[in-house]
DNA sequence: GGCTAACCATACGGCTGAGTATGGGCTGAG
DNA sequence: CTCAGCCCATACTCAGCCGTATGGTTAGCC
């Protein structure tokens, strides 16, 4: 029920051209996250749509996502933005498919290699601590949870890290529904330190004093 | 659809009530027999306006607060709100001081007065939960971060509440930098809750499992 | 070179919502 | 009763932005 027309714009020609163009199968292309920020004079892809769109969610949110401001801001104009996407809400889910894909993999996956399950948390917190930059789109994105279209990829990308910290916190002892909680509330403080600490700018806490709670928190969170 | 868990407190001075008197819009109404409810011509006031926006707010974010869509709510016509307001961002204003105002008195003071330090914080706890209605401000601004007029006005309540956390946090026992930490921390973990189960409908976590994660909160984030 | 598809510019239509201008109605003090 | 001042309705203007229509330009392939 999500495989709507997604208009991934190789599923059609043009809406009401008279001259129809003929669509390819755009299977299989490469993938790069390099975000690209300064109007190159080379002719843009879907793709760089996307990342120039996920850029822009995460400085200015997604409110500010206009397809004229960002072509502007691609050194273009709209006419090309119509060519890849067929609407301006087609190049958030795209966007935002991306993001969720690309997202979490690293992390989660590079956490599940070690061994000892009770090493894990540790090293999960202080991995995300050390990675703010990522997490800038996922703030922006808690910002635009009234927009109908955010709300399910969120709600997909929370699960998916709820259920994580639940089995890592299951695995480092503690009974299930202990787990469980102990994960609601591991997940809670990091998004509320996400809304705190970026688009709040409380009294802008260091480096080394960000260190320290970090450390606060795994104390504090995790069993011994 | 709304009146999940209601207040208890609600002694004192009223909190922002919601809207004060509807109007039927003039479309196709028979008037007949006996004495139907009367439109009630009553006038508006600027406070009437504020409160109206905050219950909007509430609703459905602030990206909502549109002049005409509220006086259309309020059952006049625009011609009424520029007669109180010079414009929208006025009102915004207006309403968010007055939330700000009338915000934190009641819970702050009742938890002050509560004698032995080691009890007020397993207090707050069981109370701001049961209390999640007037959250819904709380929750709506924190969606709205990316307007510049609502930032200040959460920095400054957030401030607030943080430093009545870390006092809370002294008193029942903890080194200074220790309670600023675990402040930092519980709050955190408030705000975050809020985010992931008001706005994102996560898995709805129910009466009495709710009850056991706010026991959890407890025993994990307060000294013994 | 020449053709074709991919890519982009320009101009326009239409909608939405903020803000303005102006006149009319309601209400209470006198 | 009446007049002044508060409150509201109506009818606009104007700007921003989405989407459409259509013609122009560049890249790759024979």
């Amino acid at each position: 029920m999500q495989a709507l027309a997604n208009s991934r714009i190789s599923g059609g020609s043009r809406p009401f051209s008279p001259v129809p163009h003929y669509k390819q199968p755009a299977c299989g292309y490469h993938a790069r996250m390099n975000v690209v920020i300064k109007p190159e004079r080379t002719r843009l892809s879907a793709e760089d749509w996307e990342l120039a769109a996920l850029h822009l969610i995460a400085e200015h949110g997604v409110g500010a996502l206009a397809v004229e401001a960002l072509a502007r801001q691609l050194g273009v104009t709209k006419g090309s933005f119509y060519w890849h996407f067929r609407t301006r809400e087609a190049l958030l889910n795209a966007a935002l498919e991306r993001w969720e894909q690309y997202g979490e993999r690293e992390v989660i996956n590079q956490i599940e290699q070690i061994a000892d399950p009770r090493k894990r948390l540790p090293e999960l917190f202080r991995r995300v601590a050390h990675e703010l930059q990522p997490h800038r789109v996922y703030a922006a994105l808690l910002k635009a949870l009234d927009h109908p279209q955010v709300v399910p990829v969120m709600a997909r990308v929370s699960q998916r890290r709820m259920e994580f910290l639940t089995t890592a916190y299951s695995e480092a002892g503690l009974p299930s529904t202990e787990a469980l909680n102990r994960a609601r509330l591991t997940y809670a403080a990091y998004v509320g330190f996400l809304q705190l600490n970026f688009t709040l700018g409380l009294p802008r806490i260091n480096h080394e004093e960000f260190d320290a709670y970090v450390e606060h928190m795994i104390a504090t969170l995790i069993p011994a």
